[in-house]
DNA sequence: GGAACAGATGAAGAGACATTCATGTGTTCA
DNA sequence: TGAACACATGAATGTCTCTTCATCTGTTCC
């Protein structure tokens, strides 16, 4: 068997995951596994932004967008500060675009067979660098 | 830039990220996005796994374990291959552990505030957590 | 002070998700 | 063939999460 293989991509350390661990992790995770957060990420990576201008610019609503930047800020993947009446976000630290673009780079390259819950026989070709079997 | 910089892990291309982009990568992370699946999948990592030993190895149950493996098998992330009266589990390929291994990396890191120069408006390490409402 | 802009926040409704229980399918062996 | 084992699957349920609506705080400028 073997699959594909990853390239690239540094071999960082093997953290050893307990369920205490686990839960951490998942916990950020969550951030990442929502398009309109998603999407707040990538735009901050080019580059720090208001409130405002960002909620235009992912198409959300002031409110969504606002509640979405307090949860990231609240798990320290992003920082706000006040400039005048806007406040200027941006990513907390190099780790994020770090991670942001890891995961983006690996999910894109993984043969995503799509279709989540319920049916869905086996993953289908798609866009996808390894597909054997 | 901003703060620190995450030192290790290879520059991978940076993808751009559309509305459309976003709703699958955020969807294949959400697989990466909870405790039991997490732990199903760092197993996994360490080699392959008989569908009723992992469920005994991440301590969940047979039935809620299966339920989260046909979920990453839709996703591609997993493959199951009867052997017997057992299914042997093992992570589809390596994209898999490295997207898990650069995941489980970068959160590591911004817990624990390894982030290096902050200049000012920053988390707190022990308090950026749980903001769910 | 008052108006207008920028953002935050609480409450509520809709939707999604994970787990459990019970049962169904497939396989080995007596 | 039938019992026992290994998984899968459907339904029901409790929980969590995202979004919208309305409102409130903070800031700039007249």
């Amino acid at each position: 068997m073997g699959h594909g293989a990853a390239q690239p991509a540094a071999s960082v350390p093997r953290a050893r995951l307990d369920a205490a661990n686990a839960a951490k992790v998942a916990n950020t995770l969550q951030a990442l596994a929502t398009p309109s957060r998603l999407l707040i990420l990538a735009r901050l990576r080019e580059g720090p932004l208001p409130a405002t201008e960002l909620a235009a610019e992912v198409g959300m609503e002031q409110s969504a967008c606002s509640h979405q930047l307090r949860l990231l800020r609240n798990l320290g993947l992003v920082v706000g500060t006040r400039k005048g009446r806007s406040v200027v976000y941006s990513l907390y630290d190099n780790h994020v675009a770090e991670l942001l673009d890891q995961a983006i780079y690996h999910v894109e390259h993984l043969r995503l067979g799509l279709s989540d819950t319920s049916d869905a026989t086996s993953p289908e070709p798609g866009t996808a660098d390894a597909a054997a079997m």
